[in-house]
DNA sequence: CGAATGTTTGACTGGAGTCAATGAGGGTGG
DNA sequence: CCACCCTCATTGACTCCAGTCAAACATTCG
């Protein structure tokens, strides 16, 4: 965002909240008052079936901006929920719409982080339709590892990842066991390490070879 | 959309296109110059993996919007074809600026649409991941009999349905084969009807119930 | 009437799920 | 300081839902 979007945005900002790991922050089906920037942390966007099966949705990474559904909508179409400690900007949600009319382009803005998730989200129905485990979770780990790159949370091909094992089951739409298996092919090989809450890449090009995907330039906003 | 909107779309407008089943109207990766509203007919979203899969992402049907992530993000996030000969309205994509810029409003209009679809998307990732395939496809009927009489174009608990097996397949991850025998269960139950290009849907609440899903409301624009 | 396209069926296979037990760390309270 | 517990990762054995292969049927169309 530009300096000025950013000084809109500090008088848009109410102030900042800090959850701890396990907290939720929004719920599916609500109309939160409330929108949020991610500052620190990390966490995840998912959805319950009635049968109690959840899908994880997608990973929330710093910078990530959560609530926008119920601020568009008035109602998230997912939950989400601190996985580590979070420091949260937080914005009103009354005020969305002073904060459009301010600036037309501001709308603009939202429109495209809206578009810029769906995007995503395409990708990853592509992958749980149509890729198997293996190509599934090496997609996920190079999707994951650009994100953590173009966030800045990256350094030497390793990055801070404190999430389970089922979570990506959960996000690819595998079984905990497969999904464990299927993860140590992967380390075997020696294309990735994962020890503790810390992942390394090593072969970042054979997982998205595996992962049928490319290394492709990040999108960033285009100039009207 | 509000009668001045409507207005404003008017003088949005570039003309009327006319294109013959089969016809590609989008290609993934693209970058439109033109955006569209579909009057008439049927069509798919879709995406396609290096391995050759398809990846059904939505149906298209009338009052639909196409080509709104390349105007926001300036790249297509999936392919548009016409299922059936369709009736396109055209808008030009170099004008969307200016479009927003009058109204504020419209923003917020784009945004709300990006976020509406992103919210089925949600729904989709989460039937592919964790629905077996007689909740999918339970699942699928009623959400494609929903938005048919949202859009007014059902009757008589039956509609016009020009797909083929492949392409629900495709839309959940399916193969076709295993699609056909569960699609013929649904049939022997009683519960729908499909022949040519005509399905009935002889009892929506048992569908929903199979499904996994409710046969909430359908989601207004919220007036802020 | 062949040719093409799409739907149905049956037989068999296999990738992924389920069940269950064992390991490996991290807390914590006695 | 060390048993005990809790959570999560790992393994092995077995099962099953869904995929693959292949052939038979429909329909439509030139």
């Amino acid at each position: 965002m530009t300096p000025e979007d950013v000084a809109g945005m500090q008088r848009f900002k109410v102030g900042e909240l800090v959850v701890d790991s396990g907290t939720p922050i929004l719920m599916e089906g609500s109309n939160s008052p409330q929108l949020f920037t991610t500052l620190h942390g990390m966490g995840l966007r998912y959805r319950h079936l009635e049968n109690g099966e959840r899908q994880v949705i997608n990973f929330v990474f710093p910078g990530d901006f959560l609530g926008l559904q119920a601020g568009l909508m008035g109602e998230m179409g997912h939950s989400v929920e601190a996985t580590t400690k979070m420091t949260l900007c937080v914005f009103d949600r009354s005020e969305l719409w002073s904060f459009i009319k301010a600036d037309p382009e501001r709308g603009f803005e939202l429109a495209w982080l809206s578009a810029v998730e769906e995007h995503f989200m395409g990708e990853s129905l592509t992958t749980v339709g149509q890729r198997t485990a293996i190509q599934a979770i090496a997609w996920m780990f190079v999707r994951i590892y650009l994100r953590s790159e173009a966030t800045g949370i990256s350094e030497n091909n390793a990055m801070r990842f404190p999430f389970k094992q089922k979570d990506i089951a959960d996000a690819l739409g595998l079984s905990l066991v497969h999904t464990n298996k299927t993860i140590s092919i992967l380390k075997s090989r020696q294309l990735l390490g994962w020890s503790g809450d810390e992942i390394q890449i090593h072969d970042l090009s054979a997982l998205a070879k595996i992962g049928l995907t490319t290394l492709g330039k990040p999108k960033t906003r285009p100039i009207m």
